[in-house]
RNA sequence: GGGCCGGUAGCUCAGCUUGGCUAGAGCACUCGACUGAUAAUCGAGAGGUCAAGGGUUCAAAUCCCUUCCGGCCCA
């Protein structure tokens, strides 16, 4: 079929989208890649709580772009997609669209859990739907038949494997963790519901207090939550600030040097004097009576054991405010917490589950932990270690839904201990590849790190954690499938077909194996990273997860470094017990930003939605696009704008390449199946040039199948469009179009040679292109070079395409006389001759080298000459040479010596100018007994031509150009001036360009250039492609056309 | 608050590892050339305090320090 003469994206994409889809294009592939070995892939599954915006398009270009290549290099993939569906984002997303706001647990009992988790799995399937259609848009072909659910049943399950590994490993257990906590809602939250809440400014207590030193000393202490001194372990100083005991009535108080006024200030109490100052790490294992010790029976246990109750040198601490001293509650405060897991202090959390202190905290016992803060200041009052109870006005993060302040709270959740297999998941990291080095780093960083990873959380939507607890006798009853549960249940009021989610689940109740009481489940659900981060194993078989894991390559957005990517990895060592990453090569893709450079986002609304985006723009620019513009790993900023320009350009270069190729093939009866390129060789009629293009192409190729592999996908798209505008349009097809203009039977099979090499280069280029832009290099391929059109994807068409020979030399004298050519053109510029007119003489000379390899037959086509004349030696070039010194850079170099030297320094004139300059020599100079040297960079080259030629250089070519014209050449730059007027005219006209017309006629022309052009009208007749062509003295009848040609006006007429 | 990445022409980006070429390319602009595949291309011109300041050096876009701005991650 011909192609429409125009690029018209939108219908080659909808030609295409059709074709794969009624051939099932992923199913097709894999099918006709029978017996092909099999490789792996895992979809980083996208959270459905929303549409896909353009970022994750650029992420799943990424991965199409493999899938593409891979395939094409003859890999079979398994390339299936998977969706992320649990997890907070969805449930809050579901929660608003129920319309809940406050207490989260009051509400669910009000409209039932059952409620919410429907709401879940509506909304999940609905963003479904936006996905699809933007991968189908997009080109994006994976398996959805056999995707996988994050939430299904049968993914839980073997979701649960892990779990059932760490525990038997012993990785998997309880601990404390220090969260964020809602008392109004009861709730912990995530520290993105957090900064959803933000943060006010509230007005709390500021307390200082004393505690009494080992030493006799007083530490004063400050803090704006009196209740986390009930859980009071620890005192913090900065190690290197400086603090200073300081008399006060007859005691010694230690506070921070630098806050000593402050607190004067803040407090009114007025020290008397310094005694003494030391260091914060002078302090550390000081240790000091808690003032309310005797209250709290629990803590005064542990403090009895000489486990609590010291103070610690910590960077953390601050001492810019309060006294420079700060108590740590670890049960109550993240840092606090941090630091005694650290030292191995054991936490001190006397509270129950509605944040009430439990009998540990004795005189507290009972009371909601924030209204313990008036008790705790009356006492320290009544005891005498009250130093101030003031008002304090800070900023403070408060519940996004309740509005009420948040508390930090050591709660009992689930670990896995990874810290103790961290060695592991190093070793497994650094055998990653990462392709860049900035990722690779940022993430072995973070792995060095890895604390235990607390798997449990406190919400509706996840995996649920199978343990549950006796009630009797505390025993963990772990049941990590269905069939375990059923068997082990006294109660299953859903049956044994129950849902494995909450509420379901928790109405389940079983034996314990120890005692044989009841036993209930842990209210928990799994960190949905554990969810998607199970995908390998809990998305496969075990067959597959045997034969396929770790897959050759996987890419999420840089975020994931943390998320995905991390728990991937730690999963996978989990299960296979060894330091083995689920995949190869993994690549961090930067983001998406806007027009100016922001990231986008809700609130901002700069968010660019896929949909729109791709039901407005062509996908195959669209990819191009977001791969051309910028490295992988770097941020991109977006301009929609900026697709038209450059990368349109590409693609509509390549696109109307093949029209012409297709519209002059198909007149020499060109065909795909015999005209082979081994064919044109054995006509022993290929030129220098079209060997040019051959190693042009093998180079390309080498370089663009070595970006791909090294995902340097924006380098590959460079060279792809080197390759289409220089090489082939600006070029090969320049170098051919006068050959392939004639319709004579004799240079026929000269043609088919052309036609050979070039429909070869054309469709190397589409496969060249397919990963980053399938539509249009389908399109192409199936209607020029496909054996049966329309019958498998080119992807599959795999021709076993033989390296191309090595053609160096070829290639150096096509570009030597590419570089004459442009040389020619500056001397042309210079001399006010334009190229379409003839010139007698071209004189070459390169100095520096013995031959100088040009082709003469390409310098007289390219440079529009008749003679070629190539020099070695200046001696014949028909120009002069001078080295003139740069008194600039003479004085930048010579400073104060520079006006002798310039005053000694004659120019270098003639052979031996060219000749200091073609070797690079130093010029030598004699200054007062002294030999000097002068680099060539002091000096100048000029070129003088000789009286009646004009000169140029170009990358070390010398040309020179013989400026006289006689009548021939005039008349033959005429013809030519005239024939590409009548061109213009023609195609104004619409006449097709290979239509042959009846009659062209010019008038206007001067009686001389008439007498001049009329033994020429034959030649003029074959350029415009006219049966006839007439130089009239008089307008005759009929319409014409004004134009004008150096400066005089003539009228020209075309006629079918 | 901590860590990492970036800031070079009106716009998009190379160059920085290993200091020294006259700081480059594409797009856009002006002039000229070329063009019956093309919104292609070529030449000339204009356009730069290389984010700012300081330091090292004979010499800094490049190395070091500080600051500012943008992004990402962690807290």
């Amino acid at each position: 079929m011909y192609l429409p003469q125009q690029y018209n994206p939108s219908l080659v994409e909808e030609r295409v989208r059709n074709f794969y889809e009624r051939l099932d294009l992923n199913k097709f592939v894999f099918e006709s890649m029978e017996g092909k070995q099999k490789y792996g892939f895992v979809e980083g599954p996208p959270t459905l709580n929303n549409q896909p915006h353009v970022g994750h398009m650029r992420g799943r270009i990424m991965k199409d772009i493999w899938y593409r290549y891979s395939t094409i290099s003859g890999k079979r993939v398994v390339f299936r997609g998977g969706w992320d569906t649990q997890g907070l984002p969805v449930e809050l997303e579901a929660e608003k669209e129920l319309g809940l706001t406050g207490n989260k647990w009051e509400n669910l009992k009000k409209i039932g859990e059952e409620k919410l988790v429907s709401a879940c799995k509506e909304l999940v399937e609905k963003y479904k739907g936006y996905w699809l259609e933007a991968d189908r848009l997009l080109g994006l072909y994976m398996d959805q038949e056999r995707a996988y659910t994050t939430y299904k049943d049968s993914y839980i399950e073997r979701e649960w494997k892990y779990l059932e590994v760490a525990w038997r490993e012993g990785l998997l257990g309880e601990g404390f963790k220090v969260v964020p906590y809602c008392p109004s809602c009861q709730t912990a939250l995530s520290h993105a519901e957090l900064n959803l809440g933000g943060y006010e400014k509230l007005e709390d207590p500021s307390l200082y207090y004393k505690v009494e030193c080992e030493d006799g000393s007083f530490l004063v202490v400050w803090t704006t939550m009196p209740f986390t001194v009930v859980t009071d372990e620890m005192i913090g100083v900065k190690p290197d600030a400086e603090y200073a005991y300081v008399k006060m009535d007859g005691e010694r108080w230690v506070i921070a040097r630098s806050r000593i006024e402050e607190v004067e200030k803040e407090t009114g109490v007025k020290f008397s004097g310094v005694e003494k100052i030391v260091r914060g790490k002078d302090l550390e294992g000081k240790r000091y009576r808690h003032p309310l010790l005797e209250l709290i029976p629990g803590l005064k246990k542990i403090s009895a054991e000489g486990k609590v109750h010291f103070v610690v040198a910590e960077d953390f601490v601050d001492i810019t405010t309060g006294s420079g001293l700060v108590h740590l509650a670890p049960a109550n405060g993240e840092e606090d917490f941090t630091v005694a897991t650290r030292r191995k202090v054991p936490v001190f959390a006397p509270f129950d589950e509605q944040v009430r202190f439990t009998e540990e905290a004795g005189y507290f016992s009972g009371k909601f932990a924030r209204d313990a803060d008036q008790y705790v200041v009356e006492l320290l009052r009544e005891k005498g270690f009250l130093v101030h109870a003031g008002k304090i006005v800070h900023d403070y993060p408060v519940c996004w839904r309740s509005g009420h302040r948040i508390v930090w709270l050591a709660r009992k959740e689930y670990f896995y201990w990874i810290d103790r297999i961290r060695e592991k998941l190093i070793k497994a990291a650094e055998d990653v590849e990462y392709f860049f080095e900035a990722p690779r780093n940022r993430f072995l960083e973070f792995i060095r790190e890895s604390p235990p990873w607390c798997i449990s959380r406190e919400r509706v939507w996840g995996t649920p954690l199978p343990i549950w607890v006796c009630s009797k006798c505390g025993e963990k009853n772990c049941l990590f499938s269905r069939k375990e549960i059923v068997e082990n249940a006294v109660e299953l009021p859903d049956g044994e077909n129950f849902e494995l989610h909450r509420p379901w689940i928790d109405r389940v109740v079983v034996r314990c194996k120890k005692c044989g009481g009841k036993a209930y489940r842990e209210p928990f659900v799994l960190d949905t990273w554990h969810n998607s981060g199970s995908a390998p194993f809990a998305s496969m078989t075990s067959e597959e997860y045997e034969e396929l894991v770790p897959v050759p390559y996987l890419t999420e957005g840089i975020d994931q470094t943390r998320g995905w990517a991390y728990t991937l990895l730690v999963l996978n060592v989990l299960m296979k017990g060894k330091p083995e990453a689920p995949y190869r090569s993994f690549l961090f893709q930067g983001h998406v930003l806007d027009t100016q450079g922001r990231k986008m986002s809700k609130s901002l609304g700069n968010v660019v939605w896929a949909l729109e985006l791709l039901r407005e723009n062509s996908a195959d620019l669209l990819r191009f696009y977001l791969i051309w513009k910028s490295s992988p790993e770097d941020a991109l900023t977006l301009d929609v704008s900026e697709m038209a320009s450059r990368p349109y350009q590409v693609l509509n270069t390549l696109y109307h390449l093949h029209v012409y190729f297709q519209l002059n093939s198909a007149l020499d009866m060109y065909d795909v199946r015999k005209h082979t390129l081994q064919w044109a060789f054995e006509t022993g009629k290929m030129m220098a040039h079209e060997r040019w293009l051959l190693n042009k192409l093998r180079k390309v190729e080498s370089r663009v199948r070595d970006a791909y592999e090294r995902m340097r996908l924006n380098e590959a798209c460079r060279e792809i469009e080197r390759f289409v505008i220089d090489i082939l349009s600006q070029g090969y097809v320049r170098m051919v179009r006068p050959e392939l203009w004639s319709e004579e039977a004799e240079g026929a099979e000269r043609r088919l040679v052309i036609y050979s090499v070039l429909g070869e280069a054309l469709r190397r280029t589409c496969y060249l292109l397919h990963p980053v832009s399938p539509f249009v290099t389908e399109y192409l391929y199936q209607n020029l070079f496909a054996v049966e059109p329309w019958k498998k994807p080119m992807m599959v068409e795999v021709i076993a395409d033989k390296i191309i020979e090595d053609y160096v030399h070829d290639e150096e004298v096509v570009d030597s006389c590419l570089l004459v050519e442009e040389a020619c053109n500056m001397a042309r510029s210079r001399a006010r001759l334009k190229r379409r007119w003839p010139l007698r003489e071209i004189h070459i000379f390169k100095p520096g080298t013995s031959e100088v390899g040009v082709a003469e037959y390409l310098i007289s086509s390219l440079c529009n000459v008749k003679e070629v004349r190539v020099y070695n030696s200046p001696d014949e070039f028909p120009a002069n040479f001078r080295l003139v010194p740069n008194a600039a850079r003479i004085g930048s170099l010579f400073k104060e010596k520079t006006k002798k030297i310039l005053s000694n320094l004659d120019a270098l004139k003639g052979k031996e100018a060219i000749y200091v300059y073609s070797e690079s020599k130093k010029v030598q100079l004699n200054l007062e007994g002294k030999e000097i040297e002068i680099p060539l960079s002091c000096f100048d080259l000029f070129v003088e031509p000789k009286e009646g030629y004009e000169v140029a250089e170009n990358s070390g070519f010398f040309v020179a150009i013989r400026k006289e014209r006689d009548k021939e050449l005039v008349a033959e730059g005429l013809v030519r001036d005239i024939a590409r007027r009548l061109q213009a005219l023609r195609k104004e006209k619409g006449y097709p360009p290979t239509a042959v017309i009846s009659l062209a006629r010019v008038y206007g022309l001067e009686e001389e250039d008439r007498e001049m052009l009329a033994c020429l009208t034959e030649k003029l007749s074959f350029l415009v492609r006219a049966k006839k062509v007439e130089l009239v003295n008089e307008k005759l009848e009929g319409e014409w056309k004004r134009d004008e040609l150096d400066g005089k006006e003539i009228w020209l007429q075309v006629v079918m």
